[in-house]
DNA sequence: TTTTTTTATGCACACGATTGCGGTAACGAT
DNA sequence: ATCGTTACCGCAATCGTGTGCATAAAAAAA
């Protein structure tokens, strides 16, 4: 059926030389004559020769691939990362295989253990909600597998993160709202376990009480799915129990926003008007929603691109892990739009 | 530095037996005593051994890896394939490859070229939009490279097509505006050169005949790049020089619907008492912008599950692709919302 | 012409796993 | 004692490529 993709030995037939020649000959060797060259590689490509990178693949033991472990391939912050990461892997070479584990610890682990088998040279991880225990990922370490991990992080040794500065964004996030004038800020928070919630929640906190507002626990509520019905739903109910009602709300992801928007609007109240919204991320749709959704941005594409970066750097020995700093926090900018901003 | 991974030889030395006799025990192979398969699968676990797929590639001429090419990922609709494709392939023991093309076709031949280095087993397409000559696939094609497309297929023979009812979802949204009293219905339409436009022009242009309802050229207009900015742009200026003035649009995507909407409002008009809106697709955002649009929804996921099965299936020569029907055509649904329906 | 150097090429093995075939014990039967 | 059978297991080749070492031929030096 399948027509055999031509190899080094099929040319080392059809010209009566050695396959070794052949080998040497279209890597331009020195030792081998130009005549020689010249016919093997006129050769290669009549029979439309390709190597095997297989074959490379075991005699080298590299794989010039990459694994990528992500939650969710359907998220658009993760879509950009993926784009990232594509964009540098391509241009440097490698491969790029993709695995989502839908924020399962157990396909989190088989994930690993058939990128293993298929000798990836280093991985690019964003863990599941469900991850607590690191050690499948330290263990690949400590056997010199390089990781960078992404976004969320987990705080074992020899490990290098990409992340963005969550603390700063959720401070001037919320220190925007402050200076528009909304004091009673509602804090839609993400799941407490993951380190980017607990920075966010930290600069809320922060920009609070450098403005002398005091925090206020009722305040504080944990999204665990982050869903915009989710925020819908807790939104209506914040409204209606706490008094004075709050004047604003700065969202753990667009999504939630989006939810607390629409609450606010079925009860009655308008956006910007009487309450202010700012999200986190700055989705694809926060520029044509209504009113516009403000929103912190972090570029998801430079996360990947930067992380892929390094971890072609650590594998092809070009960077110390040791050596240089573990984390690299890239900056996240706060864009204003409407639905922040009292007219 | 890497902690080597055992190999079937490390368990041999260690047990003193012959690196066949591994591989049998470890397969469960008959003619190797109960005792020797205990102690080679003990050894075998007590070393970490897995199984080295790069050299079962080799071996077999195998790489249980598809290639996945697409335009772009950050796209809500090929991040939902992406998504689908992984999902079965991962179930079924394959992995996945992904390129994006970024709509070049220079991208596309290249990334063919790396992965048939890499020994897929089989290829993913929905190729760019640059892409109008198909040589390059119907030579894998030829050579008994399985590819399945999908969305954007082209019209070559031996290709299998998975696509949504394109025609059928127009005709519907179209039917849906016209029974809403709308009836000087704008089509913000897709590039000409995609099938996928062209069925979806069809379909608008039947529901309008059907109805009675006159074809009228400037309202049918081609939106190259579909952003909401485009569509923005040429909504505000179809409302200004077309007398009288459209009363509905129809795009070819969500984006572009989203721009329409926004210009009907710059312009004084209320969505849906003014102006009716349906997009294409059904990206995230329809249900939580006001008004929520009305879209008809292709099932991406599904779309790239059934791809993925069928390609698998062919790989595996579970199916024979000259004896099946060629094109597997999935259902669309026009969701109906707020942005259609007049009150 | 003989010896040395250069040039060009081939041999053989390695990477890790699989597998057809052959070999070797042990055991029972004759 | 000899043969046949059975149960286990090892040898060696294979997949495609790269590379150290040996080697042959050719050219240069003596």
């Amino acid at each position: 059926m399948r027509l055999e993709q031509a190899t080094i030995k099929d040319i080392a037939r059809e010209l009566q030389v050695s396959s070794s020649t052949v080998s040497r000959a279209l890597k331009d060797y020195p030792g081998i004559s130009d005549e020689t060259k010249r016919k093997v590689k006129e050769m290669a490509e009549k029979l439309n020769y390709r190597p095997n990178a297989i074959a490379l693949s075991l005699r080298k033991s590299r794989s010039f691939t990459i694994g990528v472990i992500i939650p969710e391939v359907v998220h658009f912050f993760f879509s950009t990362v993926i784009s990232g990461i594509e964009e540098v892997a391509f241009s440097r070479g490698y491969n790029v295989i993709l695995t989502q584990t839908n924020e399962k610890l157990a396909r989190e682990k088989s994930s690993i253990d058939t990128m293993l088998s298929n000798q990836m040279d280093g991985f690019l991880v964003s863990y599941s909600k469900e991850t607590t225990d690191f050690q499948h990922f330290s263990k690949l370490l400590n056997q010199g597998y390089p990781i960078v991990f992404f976004d969320r992080v987990p705080e074992i040794s020899g490990a290098i993160h990409v992340i963005v500065n969550d603390y700063a964004g959720a401070y001037a996030a919320t220190k925007h709202l402050i200076q528009q004038g909304f004091s009673r800020i509602v804090h839609l928070a993400g799941p407490s376990n993951l380190k980017i919630s607990q920075e966010r929640t930290r600069g809320y906190k922060d920009a609070l009480h450098e403005f002398g507002i005091p925090f206020l626990p009722e305040l504080l509520v944990e999204c665990t799915q982050g869903s915009d019905e989710e925020a819908h739903k807790i939104t209506a109910e914040l409204l209606k129990s706490i008094s004075p009602r709050p004047d604003a709300f700065f969202a753990n992801n667009d999504m939630a926003a989006m939810g607390a928007i629409q609450a606010c609007k079925s009860a009655g109240f308008a956006v910007p008007q009487d309450i202010g919204v700012v999200g986190f991320s700055n989705w694809q749709f926060c520029s044509i929603v209504d009113p516009s959704l403000s929103s912190v941005a972090q570029n998801g594409f430079r996360i990947g691109s930067t992380a892929t970066e390094i971890l072609l750097d650590w594998i092809e020995k070009k960077i110390n892990p040791d050596t240089i700093e573990p984390s690299v926090v890239l900056e996240t900018e706060l864009l204003v739009r409407k639905s922040s901003v009292r007219t």
